[in-house]
DNA sequence: AATGAATGAGGGTTCATTCAT
DNA sequence: TATGAATGAACCCTCATTCAT
């Protein structure tokens, strides 16, 4: 991104690129309303009004990190199970990629899902988004679903553990290891939590 | 409560029920850091300073108001399914005693789960107690369990599920009726998201 | 005080003198500004509202104790020289009754002199009284004065000099002995600094 | 002081010096609990916020005048005093440089002298400073000094005295000239207050 | 484009004082 | 007379945002 364009060009998408990314690290880290403009222009190595040259706000560039972390995610789950035509293999796949993202991504997993989560404040909730995608996903195969499960409700509740699981593991993943994680992941969306037909 | 001891006594007991009956609404509303001491203080009818004739602070309050209600949506999941024998009888309990208590207290739901979830921030993740309390739960049915679920996660994933699902529900209870949403809660819990063995 | 007249009055009298210990020891220690009325209320065992029932505010006590302690240090010094009728005679007495008095009310002396001096911001000066006292004590002995000491810029030199010492010496006694301190006095003030004639 | 630097940092600077000339005043005038921020950011000409870009708070902006002026007071004392041999000498040049300090700047005089001398509440008292370097200044010429007398309580005694004769006077110079008030201090500390051997 | 000093509204908190009981 | 809950003005301080350089 940054390498192409003129001389000055380059050096201002620079100073949004470090920008961004002093934003993300605090904002994972502390949650977006006990991080000041400051500290985010100070982490990027830049002047206080130059946040400002950028950004209207915080709140805006919030919004993107979130919106750009949701749009990756949405990518990333939709590629793994593209290719899946057994549905139990396309919530293995789906399972494995969000171990991955938040093995990479753990602080755009705190900013989505985490404690914090003010991410949800902007606004209609961020996630519905992810909830739309997964939705969508879930009546393509309608077919397979069980009969009394709605889509809507289903694609909620998948989230919703999604969410909880991720910014948990994220949070010390000592304590439990990926595998264990994901076949827990994988059991649930399989069969529930009860044992036997 | 308020209708026992001396008069100062009953006054006091009465202006601390309104303050925070008070917050409890506002936070609902508008999350905790969109709300101010004197706006919970008009709220309640008195002024600014009797705040802190109650409470240390915002904070204390706050964590007040999540703890009893987590204290009190523990109880009621509790007595809802201590006489269930059949594993699957208090899947179906719980999840409809989950329901029963959004409709009563869909503010009490928004702190615990919703939008801004700044119950979260209270040092340690509140939902922790809830979490662990299902967790000793499923372990007390370890032989009903799927073999390869760990309870810890599956704890946290249903937690995850329930917050996101009710959540949702009371921000607008007629995007969809109760019985549609306790069925797919149940039949995710019971089977998953794949119909058939 | 407290023994005389009927039942409530003796009664009234005993609150008003706790409340005068409770913030005598409060201010020594503490600092008018830095004592509520609230802490002064509890130091004396009584309601917050009492406080008011005695004193007009805060500053007013703080007055009254301020005047009465200097009313009884000039009546000591007072008493003390009375019969002395050479001055170098009056000067140890005077030297040796300020030290008596500071080793038993050390809490008045940081009242009157000390560290958090707000003694000072009751309109004028509050050793304005002391002052004239001595004043005219030396007027009194002017024959017996260095030609070129004026009385007035005399005696506030010398309370300046009492309170420095005194202060300094309650704050922790240990550093010197009271002979030291006291012959240290006297020699000042017989004989100034330079040792000879 | 101002005139060097880019044209912000001067700015910066200069900002600094009206807030420090704003709440010198103010403090000699009120003292320092009885002055707010706002009153020093607007005697300054700037915002309230400004105050807080320069000084942690107003107990910082009044450390740092009281350190200031002590030092300054030091050094002037120091330099008067540096080449009389005559301990009678140093004597007379030292109350001389008091007095012309008190005529110069009786602010400063007032804030670590004056009424309300709260420049004692920045913990360990202020004047404990100028006390120590008085008493080893004392120590340095012991030979000359009364038999009897021990420096260190020699040292608070005189600044004791300095301190009260110097906060009546400027408090309205008209009540003694000059003249009067040197002939007194240096007899006092020559002499102390009884004629004659 | 970048700087960084300045702004000022707004929230948190204290506490002297009042007043119904 | 005593109580203690309540009041509300006043202060401290932060921080999103602006703007002259």
């Amino acid at each position: 991104m940054s390498s192409t364009g003129s001389a000055p060009t380059r050096s201002r998408a620079l100073t949004r690129e470090r920008l961004v990314a002093s934003a993300t690290s605090l904002f994972a880290g502390h949650g977006l309303h006990h991080v000041t403009s400051h500290e985010i222009a100070r982490g990027a190595g830049v002047a206080a009004g130059t946040f400002y040259l950028h950004f209207k706000d915080k709140h805006e560039l919030f919004r993107e990190i979130v919106f750009e972390a949701l749009a990756g995610l949405k990518e990333r789950l939709q590629k793994a199970t593209a290719s899946a035509t057994d549905p139990r293999e396309a919530v293995r796949r789906r399972s494995a990629e969000l171990l991955s993202f938040a093995e990479e991504r753990c602080d755009l997993v705190r900013i989505l899902f985490g404690r914090n989560r003010e991410a949800a404040a902007l606004g209609a909730d961020v996630l519905d988004d992810l909830i739309r995608w997964l939705e969508a996903d879930l009546r393509l195969r309608a077919g397979t679903l069980p009969a009394r499960l709605e889509p809507l409700v289903a694609a909620h509740a998948l989230v919703g553990m999604w969410a909880r699981v991720l910014t948990w593991w994220v949070d010390a993943p000592r304590r439990a290891p990926r595998e264990t994680v994901l076949e827990s992941l994988i059991q649930l969306q399989l069969s529930g939590v009860i044992d036997g037909p």
